[in-house]
RNA sequence: GGAGAGGUGGCCGAGUGGUUGAAGGCGGCGGUCUCGAAAACCGUUAUGGGGCGCAAGUUCCAUCGGGGGUUCGAAUCCCCCCCUCUCCGCCA
């Protein structure tokens, strides 16, 4: 949520930012709505003052005439035009309730506002591209996409006929593979001073606002409704919710975690997208950073996330380029995003391996998390957020990127330690 | 699932209808004392919103898990919901 004070103070910058996402409809509406609830709450606020002055008369003078019959009257009097405020305040403050929640509804469907450095463009080829790391692997042999190298390893079709489409089971070596990859980037987070949390995959649905994923995306959302909770798909989700409401000591930031969980999608938009093997799957595996930082500190946080997402990119071995996203092509809560996209030799192109957002003050708003300055008043954190591995795509990478001629794959020598023999005989 | 107890400020904890936004303690901050520190003592210390003000500030409203209700007036009484704890039952 954005800052309520700016669509007073500061409307035009507003406007130029949220123009740049392409994103500004709302704006106006909300201002209305803010100066509408405003005048309620002045009008309200005034009969509630009256009316509790009144009342506190009340008490005195029944407490001083005890069985005076003039005071009692004037008592009665005074309990009378409270009667008749009270009256005209029910309906005041029906109104008021109705328009601060039209104008609450109004202000979470405004995206945050984009980082001046997010390049103009809504579209995922608008994204520009920051740096190149190393260069494609050359094969000279045929190669093979992640499913063919998995063989019986990655099981669609009895993951179909369990659960329906884009669903798999991973079975031996591949089950052992995603095992090593997450507890090698779990050592590597926890090194730096993340700590691992295994969270709750089903939240209620404050947590889902809080995130800005809803309103907005419940198509993308798995729902129990029987029980009022969602799927998470991912455990951003319930890693910003760890501090939900929550006040926290400037000196105890940066609070890091590293979130271990499965990830729930229903990928509703992408019907008949990356249908082959676990690429887009409705549910997989992913380990998380998540950081709640100071609010001056987060653009140096982003850019140490997104350096850890690449010493982890370097340590499988990828070829891989870093993308930073156009601005209308943001999530709602992000001010800046950047992607790392893997080169997958069985696709012959850059993919999407992780994402790394700053969402500076717009969740931590959402949320209601605070930090206390050691000096000043209390103002809301920064949350940052980044993928680490997946059992998806990280998979794919090492798979696809060490495949050798007969079709087994060598193992990147940082997951040996991680009980997996140098080279997986796979299919 | 059944029965009971409870949720109060950064934390602990008092408070069953009328200056209670809330005693007391801890913690924090400022001060006295000290070469300095500790201790002791004194003072201070909630959040959100509206109005006025360039600002410091000032004033009003709201807030005692959440939402309704009773009342002139609710932390306090009633109803619903959420959560925590204890016991019983069931079960991975």
């Amino acid at each position: 949520m954005l800052d309520p004070k700016l669509l007073r103070t500061d409307p035009e910058t507003l406007r130029a930012a949220l123009r740049r996402r392409g994103d500004d409809g709302l704006l106006d509406h909300a201002i209305m709505l803010d100066s509408r609830r405003r005048a309620l709450q002045s009008r309200v606020d005034d009969l509630r003052a009256r009316r509790n002055a009144v009342s506190e008369s009340i008490g005195a003078i029944l407490k001083e005439a005890k069985g005076d019959d003039a005071a009692v009257a004037r008592a009665e009097a005074a309990k009378a035009e409270t009667r008749e405020l009270k009256a005209t305040l029910d309906g005041l403050e029906a109104e008021l309730t109705a328009s601060a929640g039209e104008f609450d509804a109004a202000m979470l469907q405004i995206p945050n506002l984009p980082h001046p450095s997010s390049p103009l463009g809504s579209r995922e080829e608008d994204a520009e591209v920051v740096k190149v790391v190393g260069e494609p692997p050359a094969f000279d042999f045929e190669t093979r996409d992640h499913l063919e190298l998995a063989g019986a390893g990655i099981d669609m079709e009895r993951g179909a006929r369990t659960s329906g489409s884009r669903f798999g089971y991973l079975t031996g070596d591949i089950a052992l593979l995603w095992m090593a990859v997450s507890r090698y980037a779990i050592d590597l987070l926890r090194a730096k001073g993340f700590t691992p949390v295994n969270p709750p995959v089903l939240v209620r649905r404050e947590a889902l606002v809080g995130t800005g994923f809803l309103p907005g995306d419940e198509d993308a959302i798995y729902a129990v409704p029987g029980d009022g909770l969602y799927l998470v798909g991912t455990s951003e989700v319930s890693l910003a919710a760890l501090h939900l409401g929550e006040i926290l000591a400037e000196e105890d930031l940066p609070l890091r975690y590293c979130g271990i969980s499965a990830c729930f999608r229903r990928e509703a938009g992408a019907a008949g997208r990356d249908t082959r093997g676990i690429f887009r799957t409705h549910q997989f595996e992913k380990v998380e950073m998540f950081s709640f930082c100071h609010p001056e500190r987060s653009w140096e946080e982003h850019d140490w996330l997104l350096s850890i997402e690449e010493e982890i990119a370097q340590g499988l071995g990828f070829h891989y380029r870093v993308v930073n996203i156009a601005a209308g092509d943001l999530g709602s809560s992000a001010a800046k995003k950047y992607d790392i996209e893997v080169w997958l030799p069985g696709q012959g192109r850059y993919r999407e391996l992780t994402s790394c957002s700053n969402t500076t003050d717009y969740q931590a708003r959402r949320l209601d998390c605070r930090m206390r300055p050691v000096e000043g008043s209390l103002r809301p954190v920064h949350t940052l957020n980044g993928t680490a591995v997946t059992s998806s795509r990280t998979v794919i990478g090492i798979l696809e990127t060490h495949q050798q001629a007969d079709g087994t794959v060598a193992v990147p020598e940082a997951l040996q330690p991680y009980g997996l023999p140098a080279v997986l005989g796979l299919s």
